[in-house]
RNA sequence: GGGCGCGUAGCUCAGUUGGUUAGAGCGCAGCCCUGAUAAGGCUGAGGUCCCAAGUUCGAAUCUUGGCGCGCCCA
């Protein structure tokens, strides 16, 4: 028996049972132990941060990641999920500083370094609950108990280990970087602080007069005029920019007689401006001007004797949109500029190319370099006195003010930002830009247009990635510096370093250890403490080895996960070793389009640069395995296979944001509709690449789209197999107790179980419909293809509930219990319901277990696997499917459509049984079959007869249509001519020629042309006048003709449903009997009523049926057909 | 300003080699069914496939340029 479904239970609580027998039982653990020694399908968990309240996005993220490791754990894999956590770094720091009311690193430093990182680190684990909660309520297999944390010891020195190597190579180095600078707070800002604090000011825009020299250093009668709207950047450029594919003039003035190089398309313009003549008397392309000299308009730097600084240099981002299109570049105050000294300095041997010019301090005033009229002075007041002293010395062309946005400090809004350079540790990545490029271009990227589009483009303008974070909370840098050299090493690993000589300052952790013993050995590796540690420099007697202080960018954390998730540290054997190397690369790794430039990028530049081969591209198979180095890994790595998540917007199409309230919690979510329900909406309603809007609406429509659809055919199922006592378990019983994975092979075993062959033709078609599915699901899940997969499941559990239930509803309702066609029914029936709980395990486990537990389990008990995520994903069997049958199938389904269609336009409700239907088709392929079937489509458009018409064209009009696909190329322009010119032929000599010949013979434009049959297609339409409906080949005519057999039938189902409706008002048990009596003046109603009594109250259950009314029940008014009628109903047992 | 992606029915979205009647679900209207009933089914209305130009015998699909939206970066 089959347990009787309890139908006051909702979907969301049969979830929170399933979900506690997978506790309880361990199920995860044991799908993980029945792969022990299969091949491993490698899955990286990139790790959230726990710091903030999971929302809908979360869950459609965890909710992919879930689903194919699942799916290739029941394809026969091994797929560990480890759990990690992201913990580092400055968004775990503004929590806590909202948190103590405070925001500057001078109030950090005031509050305490230890007690801040102390509190950083209790801050991660806030909603750690939440997020374990939702994982699991999810339905989210994912080891959480044994999960990687970034902070813990053995992660940061796996990190570590990483950065000696790189250091060792010389790849990671220290350097400037331009940063956006709030000078008064002495801080840079972040990229996302930036963006919030532009404003619109107006700036000055200058034009400054830089004599040129000659190349022998000499003065020349010319100047180069240069532009540039931040004059106090002036004291220190080193370079003027020209673009070499620029024309450029050589132009007197009319008023001073002074020679100008500018571009020639801004003569004009700057002309206009000075409003005097420009006389150009030579012109020349910028690549000329490249590598000319010239002197600064401030000598506080200038030393003409210098190489390097102070000449013209070639620049693709210069234009003429503005300016003079020959602009000023101090390196110290513009990225483009600081890059511009960077390609400068590659001129010259390491050393010795031009330094970096700064005349500014951090605090945005003027050093003593600077001239002294504006030294110890705010930069920006400083603007008016410049240009002053410009004009004064005869420098100063032309001045004006312009428009622009410009970022002022977020917090501060009186202070503008700077662009100023600081200290940096960089990781060379741009060496190693072609490798990268490589390893991207053979990583099946979903959708593929990440890999040329965001991420191949995004790689393809990498420059260096600056590591180092002037902060607290992260990976400490693991570099120590001699004191008096200045020379550096680098630590792999926390005992390294203790066993350096005279190392001291252990204690101040160990102090702060006695005093709170709580306190997370991990910290140990932190600042403040790590910082403490110091030991005697190898590089000069009596010096000290004290670590650089600052922290590493937490994206390097996150994108170390695939070694350090294992705290492998280069070991040469050892567990870490061993784990490292079999789960590396990824097989799979999802996240969303934001992580492009994050963790996607982290994880490439990581590993391409630490495992990669020398030479780019290089797919090498003989180096791994000659010895234990992955330095030789093959490409792709480090993730083989990645799906790019969409973004999750809100109910209004907008960001979601907790404070528009424009999505619900997951928890309501769960609660409302189940899991099962909201993992459907993301794997069913769009490819997982596209923008998602969430949609709680369409959260609910998967139950009863598919959830309760689904439901109710086990459920159709579980009522009649229970009346039948159809066991499964019984019929198996004696063939061995063992039955597994309840697999197709398993029934054949069963007493009564008919070799699919000799079964009936619906039964062998659903089992086609079911084992086409299974091949379309796994091929596209194979791909990574969710959504058609869905699709293909939806299809099939459409045509299970629609057409093959429907259809064998009689078989279930006969009153043979063992006939062996029930018995093929429901043998049918149930296989159908097992594989496809089989099927939709991976996407919504919930239900699927449910089912399973109630399909397998019940009948089975112990000897079935006790979870339907223990058995093997169903494997399509060819064998069984025959899409000769399904064609045919699908043309009923569709000849039936087209008959109620027909009835629809006619008017003729399908309780009115009618005498026939005629069905012309234009391919008459099937034709035979169909009659032979029409039983069928009789049944289901309720007719007396289905006849295929011998006289077509008294219904129909046929149409010569050409296969453009076909003859397009064949006959090219002539193609549009073919249609009109078939259709002015006698359509019936074309007819005749093809049945003849198999040939069609038309003239188009004079010229001669022969179709084959291929080339044309016949198509066929109901002429006017006739209850008809056309499509797709198929026209139905319905004989519209209504003897009073046909209406006095057709009362009679009328008078059932009224009857019906009336049981149903009065809450009649199914079993309940009742008495009839039906008061009505028509004679027509009389007469049906009295021929089809029987028929009434045998669909009724009736006892009696009478023309009178009964006694002391209130009767209904209702129409029936066109009369009127009063109905009584009284139940009577 | 640059890069990437997206504009298809009232709404949410499919539409893989360019082929002549552009699809689904929801919603709406009408109907059917009522022995799977938190149901189910059928039919219908509803579209300048964002706009323009181009390539082509033929464009929702390819190219270019606009417009609008989103994301990322300046």
């Amino acid at each position: 028996m089959f347990p009787a479904i309890d139908k006051s239970q909702s979907f969301p609580q049969r979830e929170l049972a399933i979900g506690q027998f997978w506790e309880e039982q361990g199920i995860y653990e044991k799908t993980l132990a029945a792969r022990a020694d299969a091949p491993p399908f490698v899955f990286f968990e990139g790790p959230p941060t726990a710091n903030g309240m999971p929302h809908p996005g979360h869950c459609l993220t965890r909710a992919i990641k879930d689903l194919f490791p699942r799916y290739r754990t029941m394809r026969g894999y091994r797929c560990e999920r480890k759990a990690g956590w992201d913990t580092h770094g400055l968004p775990v720091e503004v929590e806590v500083c909202k948190e103590l009311g405070i925001h500057s690193k001078e109030e950090i430093e005031a509050y305490g370094i230890e007690p801040f990182i102390q509190k950083c680190q209790q801050s991660v684990w806030r909603y750690m609950q939440e997020w374990e909660r939702l994982t699991e309520r999810l339905g989210f297999w994912v080891n959480l108990k044994d999960a990687y944390v970034t902070y813990h010891q053995s992660y940061v020195e796996s990190v570590w280990w990483s950065l000696k190597t790189l250091f060792d190579r010389g790849q990671l180095y220290q350097g400037h970087k331009i940063v956006w600078w709030w000078a008064q707070g002495g801080t840079a800002l972040s990229a996302g602080e930036v963006g919030q604090g532009y404003r619109e000011v107006a700036d000055p825009s200058v034009f400054v007069k830089f004599p040129l020299l000659d190349d022998d250093g000499k003065a020349t009668d010319t100047s180069l005029l240069v532009w540039t709207t931040t004059p106090w950047t002036l004291p220190s450029n080193q370079f003027v920019a020209v673009n070499p594919e620029i024309e450029y003039a050589t132009v007197v003035d009319s008023e001073t007689n002074e020679k100008l190089i500018l571009a020639k398309d801004l003569v004009e313009t700057i002309a206009g401006k000075m409003k005097r003549e420009l006389e150009v008397v030579s012109t020349c392309q910028g690549s000329d001007l490249v590598g000319k000299r010239y002197v600064p308009p401030f000598d506080c730097f200038y030393d003409p004797d210098l190489p390097g600084a102070w000449r013209v240099v070639s620049a693709g981002f210069v234009t003429t949109d503005s300016g003079s299109g020959v602009v000023h570049q101090a390196p110290a105050f513009g990225e483009v500029d600081y890059e511009v000294l960077v390609a400068e300095q590659a001129r010259f041997p390491e050393g010795q190319g031009p330094a970096l010019i700064n005349c500014v301090a951090p605090n945005g005033k003027f050093t003593d370099e600077a001239p002294e009229f504006v030294r110890g002075r705010w930069v920006k007041d400083c603007d008016k006195e410049i240009n002053r002293d410009l004009k004064k010395r005869g420098l100063l062309y032309h001045q004006e003010q312009y428009l622009h946005d410009y970022p002022f400090c977020w917090r501060a809004e009186q202070d503008p930002l700077i662009q100023y350079p600081r200290e940096s540790w960089f990781i060379r990545t741009s060496d190693h830009k072609e490798q990268m490029l490589a390893n991207n271009s053979r990583i099946n990227w979903l959708p593929e247009h990440i890999q040329d589009g965001r991420f191949g483009k995004f790689l393809a303008s990498n420059v260096d990635w600056a590591l180092s974070r002037e902060r607290y909370w992260g990976t400490p840098l693991p570099i120590w510096v001699c004191q008096e050299t200045g020379k550096m090493e680098a630590m792999g690993s926390y005992d390294e370093l203790l066993k350096k000589r005279g190392v001291t300052g252990t204690e101040v952790w160990e102090k702060a250890k006695a005093e709170n013993p709580e306190l997370p050995d991990d910290l140990q590796v932190h600042k403040p403490y790590i910082d403490a540690v110091t030991y005697d420099s190898p590089f000069a007697e009596g010096a000290r080895m004290q670590r650089v202080t600052e922290v590493i960018d937490c994206w390097y954390d996150s994108g170390a996960m695939p070694f350090a998730q294992w705290g492998y540290r280069g070991q040469e054997s050892g567990p870490e070793r061993e784990k490292f190397e079999s789960q590396f690369p990824a097989d799979f790794i999802s996240e969303a389009l934001d992580q492009t430039r994050g963790w996607f990028y982290s994880q490439l530049a990581i590993s391409t640069l630490l495992f990669g081969n020398e030479e780019a591209g290089v797919t090498n198979d003989e180096t791994k395995n000659s010895s234990l180095d992955i330095r030789h890994s093959t490409f792709p790595h480090p993730f083989k296979n990645c799906i790019v998540l969409g973004l999750m917007l809100g109910e209004d199409g907008q960001k979601m944001s907790k404070s528009k309230r424009n999505y619900r919690s997951p928890d309501e979510i769960f609660d409302l509709y189940g899991a099962d329900a909201l993992r459907w909406f993301f794997f069913a309603k769009q490819p997982p690449w596209t923008t998602i809007r969430y949609s709680e609406q369409a959260i609910k429509d998967s139950i009863p789209e598919f959830l309760l659809r689904l439901w109710n055919v086990y459920s159709f199922f579980n009522i009649y197999a229970n009346i039948d006592e159809f066991d499964p378990g019984q019929e198996l019983r004696g063939e061995g107790s063992e039955v597994g994975g309840l697999g197709s092979a398993t029934f054949a075993a069963a007493k009564s179980y008919r070799p699919v062959a000799e079964r009936s033709e619906l039964d062998r078609w659903i089992l086609s419909e079911l084992n086409s599915a299974i091949a379309t699901v796994v091929d596209r899940m194979d791909q990574y293809d969710n959504y058609t997969a869905c699709q293909a499941i939806i299809e099939f559990v459409d045509a299970l509930s629609n057409w093959y239930v429907r259809r064998s509803r009689d078989r279930f309702w006969a009153k043979d219990k063992r006939s062996q066609e029930k018995l093929d029914a429901y043998w049918t029936l149930y296989e159908c319901l097992v594989t496809t709980t089989k099927m939709i395990a991976p996407f919504v486990p919930f239900l699927a277990d449910n089912l399973w537990q109630q399909l397998a389990v019940s009948p089975f008990g112990k000897c079935v696997v006790e979870s339907v995520h223990l058995c093997d994903f169903p494997v399509a069997d060819t064998g069984a499917i025959d899409t000769k049958l399904s064609e045919r199938m699908n043309l009923v389904r569709h000849i039936s459509s087209l008959g109620r269609q027909a009835r629809s336009k006619a008017e003729l409700k399908v309780r009115q049984p009618l005498a026939k239907v005629e069905v012309i088709l234009a391919d008459t392929t099937h034709q035979a079959w169909l009659e032979e079937h029409a039983g069928v489509i009789a049944e289901e458009l309720n007719v007396k007869s289905v006849e295929y018409s011998d006289e077509p064209d008294k219904y129909v009009e046929h149409e010569v249509v050409p296969n453009f696909k076909l003859l397009g190329p064949k006959l090219g322009k002539l193609m549009p001519k073919l249609k009109p010119a078939l259709n002015k032929e006698n359509c019936a000599e074309l007819l005749a020629n093809i049945r003849d010949n198999g040939k069609v013979n038309v003239t188009v434009e004079g010229q001669a042309i022969e179709l084959t049959t291929d080339e044309i297609e016949v198509r066929i339409k109901a002429r006017e006048g006739w209850a008809a409906a056309n499509a797709k080949g198929v026209v139905l005519v319905l004989s519209t003709e209504l003897t009073p057999e046909l209406l006095a039938e057709g009362l009679s189902r009328d008078l059932v449903r009224v009857i019906q409706d009336a049981r149903k008002d009065l809450n009649c048990d199914f079993t309940d009997r009742i008495e009839i009596g039906i008061v009505a003046e028509a004679p027509e109603l009389q007469a049906a009523t009295e021929q089809y009594g029987e028929y009434v109250t045998r669909e009724t259950l009736a006892t009696a049926i009478s023309l009178e009314a009964l006694e002391s029940v209130e009767p209904v008014s209702v129409k029936i057909g066109d009369y009127e009628a009063q109905v009584y109903v009284r139940v009577v047992s």
